[in-house]
DNA sequence: TCAAAAACTTGAACTACTTCAAGAAATTCA
DNA sequence: TGAATTTCTTGAAGTAGTTCAAGTTTTTGA
């Protein structure tokens, strides 16, 4: 049994013993403790993080001082700014492990030397990225679309252990309304 | 001077002249009429569309029969539905063009084949779908922290000419707030 | 195991927007 | 050019959510 990254890998391109062994040597995984930044905002994006066992999230600290999740990662899940990554700004984002979790945290030099020797994972990422882009417009469609009671009820259809996984406010922030119309949705009070 | 699609290419990975007399001679421009759409609801969508002129947009039709754009797309942009794409589903937007476009039409069978002949055209795809999938998340923020005003203004700053080349309803629908209080907003009346 | 911290709940007052309806202005193209 | 179509505007009434403040419940970790 391979490293989970390599398994994930393998759905999208196949990668022969040398490669995998390459990569074997290169990763490594890391644990972060929940509550704990693998980035915070004005900072600079340096890497990629794979999420192997656990929970991570992306999210803002609104005007109000409260703050918004805008992406939530699970694993098999890539989580990163890649804005903040590839212009080397500062980003306008922090991502922070919400569970006791297991990253490989690859950054932007071990990553360019990997795509360089394994030309093949640039598909990979090439995909990975094409499809995270689509997620990323079906949200927008469904924040658009739907009132909030329909979005909590549509999220909890799709994702119902996930629902359990995460405090309530951090989901309410997600599907963008507040902690309160939360507690009332989940209470049948709306 | 080449086509634009291999000026754009050439600012991320640089092709070399047989890589580009083979981009020349497989590509080749179509001109999409005002109001024509490339991609209907229901559609499996089998192509990606480089836009070289012109204006095109990504909408859906929302329950209560009005229009809402989720995406516009200009010069050197790329445009389509990646989940349908990649997943062979039927697509949930149209994309349609705003202005007369001039765009470049890459089916699926093409772009699988160029990108086995020149795979330096991963990493081209795979850059332009990270730094999409990048603005994406910014936009959640923005359509997050910001009101209706706010969104107004920010996106006129940023996008002074734009602002004037599709028609206000559009804009409103994008922003995600409606015709009528855009007028109201544009005419100073919030 | 129990004190502190984190998460959730409730109701009342408020507000940033939507919806509707109708008319006016601008644009299109035969 | 001018009739048809598309786009924009306005005000009045309505509503899906927020905010605030305070209390309750649950979870955490020394």
């Amino acid at each position: 049994m391979h490293h989970e990254l390599i398994e994930h890998i393998q759905k999208f391109v196949s990668l022969d013993d040398s490669e995998i062994e390459m990569m074997e040597s290169t990763l490594q995984k890391s644990n972060i403790k929940k509550k704990t930044h693998v980035l915070q905002e004005g900072q600079i994006c340096n890497s990629m993080y794979f999420i192997v066992k656990g929970c991570m999230r992306q999210y803002i600290i609104n005007p109000k001082g409260t703050e918004q999740t805008l992406q939530f990662g699970v694993e098999n899940w890539w989580i990163t700014d890649y804005l903040s990554y590839h212009n080397h700004s500062p980003s306008h984002f922090y991502i922070q492990a919400v569970e006791n979790s297991e990253v490989i945290a690859l950054d932007k030099n071990t990553l360019e030397s990997l795509l360089v020797q394994i030309p093949k994972l640039e598909k990979y990422f090439r995909v990975v990225a094409q499809k995270a882009f689509g997620a990323a417009q079906m949200r927008i469609k469904f924040l658009f679309t739907m009132s909030a009671e329909e979005r909590y009820n549509h999220f909890k259809n799709q994702q119902p252990d996930f629902v359990q996984r995460v405090p309530q406010y951090m989901l309410a922030s997600y599907l963008d309304f507040s902690a309160e119309f939360m507690s009332k949705i989940r209470a049948g009070k709306v």
